[in-house]
DNA sequence: ACGACTTATGTCAGAATTTGACATAAGTTA
DNA sequence: TAACTTATGTCAAATTCTGACATAAGTCGT
């Protein structure tokens, strides 16, 4: 039995956004068709092995509905987060939880033969370990996501970043995964992976969401309409290299002289705290210090985050934005990080922009780029990512 | 014969997103489906008066095929385009094009009373002299589009504008228009507007695409796939009010202190130069100034677009646009604007955001927000609006 | 001018899909 | 236990879509 696949992603989509089991009738009525033809779709489905029928649920007065809910190990994501400073590798299954992941700490400048060495090599041990041999019916489908610290180009799946990662320049991300992996590969900029974490798990409602992420440099991705705003080229989202005017003077590790990040990144405030004669060799000591009250840490911290939330004034009055979440380590730092961005933003933005602005720091734990890397691969096993150049694997898939 | 509405408004979005008449072959071809399904739907939207069958085309070998296009005068929309310092009025058919305009040099701040008052007469005067009083089959559809220039919050459709336009703001412009018109109304940002216009007829390949318009004041319009950014509540593409390192000091109309507008605005050029004794007293004053070669005028201007450039490669870092449209008045006083907003741009952008960037003056000349209102208009009369809070309308008009 | 060829269109029966109604299943409540 | 409520399976009828065929209306070559 054969069902349309326009059907079929829209049940898909709609067991996805509702988290909990959902019957048949709740089903019929949201998609807007009767019970019989959904009924007729969800037996193919549920003979593909995408869906499962769980165990009865509460009566509400008349005979129990059966209710219905993605089968999460209907397909696996192997996610790649690699950061400043640490990488992560991890898996999910459909429903988006992380089954396992593990992390390193290396900097991204060892260049990409190790950390996607080792990166492969973990992931294909977690993909033996969870992956069901041979599922009943159907084949587990399984997609690779990595996140690279810095502007992705998406035609190419190679890293373009003038500012840093010299070593990655040549190397082709996309090529190298393909040749370990079958399954479809996506590339793409570790701040987007964060922000499509943060709006489909934390922002479920927000229709323009602006995530800030603050570690080793200072990153932004942008969500509209649940979908991620790459631009052009895959630059969007940069606002660690727009100019501040507190920033003037500072040279940039991107060869620009007075870029947010010369002054608020966190390879800034480490190398400024040292040159203070502060014992910091990272982001996370910077943040500890002012957790600890040293006063020479706070103040530059401060003084950082009022940099920032003068950028995110800028974004905010540009895109008026009803969400903007705060991340990255740097937020260890306490209140103070959070509070000093707030000023920025509610000093330097129109009122209507920030009237009901919502500015809250991420929940999301240091996972979050796994997490939206397992998002963003499940939409593309689902047949839902809004990624052009991907088109023909997803399509072959989906009829499959 | 009925004919489901979603195929129904798939073939209107092909037909206009062609501009020119197409055969059945070929729209059952773009549309994915038989002929024979998609000839029985064009006799339906025939006999609704919605497309029109042209006269036989050129034979390419054998029989000739007859093409079919939008039928223009099923449709007609009244656009009301407010700006700083004159108003216009116009009435646009459905295949865009403006049947009548009329123009009032009248400033803002004249009040609504008095500018809506006059543009409501003027569009009763246009609708009463175009749209055929009874068409054949099927009435004539008619709606009404309002561009103001100032944030307008999109749920109640009056302005929220704290910098300018206290006399407009707590004037209900939509329930004005209704009361007059028996019709869909939309209030819209002037801005919006224009920048639609330029999406749809100059750069409709642009999926990211930033206008900004430099006239009495600084503003800017964001249309991403397609769509009109308008933000949580309308107040996107505000890039006068944002922060400019080479403003400070200046105080702006709009309270704060160090907008770009406050230095490269309309208002404040002309307020500079009436201070150095010239003889300006509104925008195509200045133009005019820098055409003719007076060179305190055009340093001033100069400056002024090199802050504008600043403040658009923020927003270019930021989104990665496609294409950024420089419109507006100011475009009068010649090529060193243009050049002056490069300069800036490229200067302060990433190289990868810039790389492949179009930055271009508007080519649509001093009808643009007309041009865009239209376009808006026609979008809500074919049921293809991207405003949530219109649905309901829209619907009832689709389905009628 | 005529026939061969090419492309477009109308028609319609059959295929595919969706629906609504009805019978049945499986609980709750009095 | 009977009455009632809600969920599900089934299937014929209705709707929609398609593919094939016949026909229409040009061009091209001789």
């Amino acid at each position: 039995m054969d069902i349309p696949g326009e059907r079929a992603s829209a049940i898909l989509q709609e067991l996805r956004r509702r988290r909990s089991p959902v019957s048949r009738s709740e089903l019929a009525a949201s998609l807007g068709v009767a019970r019989a033809t959904l009924s007729e779709a969800l037996v193919a489905l549920d003979e593909m092995g995408l869906v499962s029928g769980d165990a009865v649920s509460q009566s509400s007065g008349g005979r129990p509905p059966q209710t219905f809910s993605l089968n999460p190990s209907a397909g696996f994501v192997g996610v790649i987060d690699v950061g400043g400073s640490r990488s992560r590798v991890g898996i999910a299954d459909l429903s988006g939880a992380i089954l396992e992941d593990s992390l390193r700490v290396i900097p991204v400048d060892s260049g990409p033969e190790e950390i996607m060495g080792w990166a492969a090599a973990e992931l294909e041990r977690m993909f033996a370990a969870h992956v069901p041999a041979t599922k009943s019916r159907g084949r587990s489908r399984i997609a690779v996501v990595a996140g690279l610290p810095g502007p992705v180009d998406f035609t190419t799946g190679s890293v373009v970043s003038p500012p840093i990662m010299r070593t990655w320049q040549d190397f082709d991300t996309r090529d190298f995964l393909m040749r370990r992996f079958d399954a479809p590969i996506v590339i793409d900029n570790d701040v987007n992976l964060i922000a499509l974490a943060e709006q489909r798990l934390s922002h479920h409602r927000s229709s323009v969401l602006l995530v800030i992420k603050l570690g080793t440099g200072v990153g932004g991705g942008l969500v509209i309409n649940g979908q991620v705003l790459r631009g052009a080229r895959g630059a969007a989202g940069d606002i660690g290299h727009t100019q501040s005017a507190r920033a003037h003077g500072s040279l940039c590790r991107c060869g620009h002289i007075g870029c947010v990040e010369a002054v608020a990144g966190g390879w800034a405030l480490v190398q400024e705290l040292q040159e203070r004669g502060l014992d910091v060799t990272n982001v996370s000591d910077v943040a500890r210090l002012v957790r600890d009250g040293d006063p020479v840490a706070s103040s530059h911290v401060r003084a950082a985050a009022k940099v920032v939330g003068q950028a995110v004034a800028q974004a905010v009055s540009l895109l008026n934005p009803d969400t903007v979440v705060i991340s990255g380590e740097m937020l260890g730092a306490g209140d103070q990080v959070l509070s000093a961005i707030r000023e920025g933003v509610y000093q330097y933005s129109l009122p209507l922009a920030t009237y009901d602005l919502n500015l809250v720091p991420s929940t999301l734990g240091s996972r979050v780029g796994l997490k939206g890397g397992a998002q963003l691969g499940i939409d593309v096993l689902l047949g839902q990512a809004d990624l052009p150049q991907l088109h023909d694997v997803v399509e072959s898939r989906v009829s499959a």
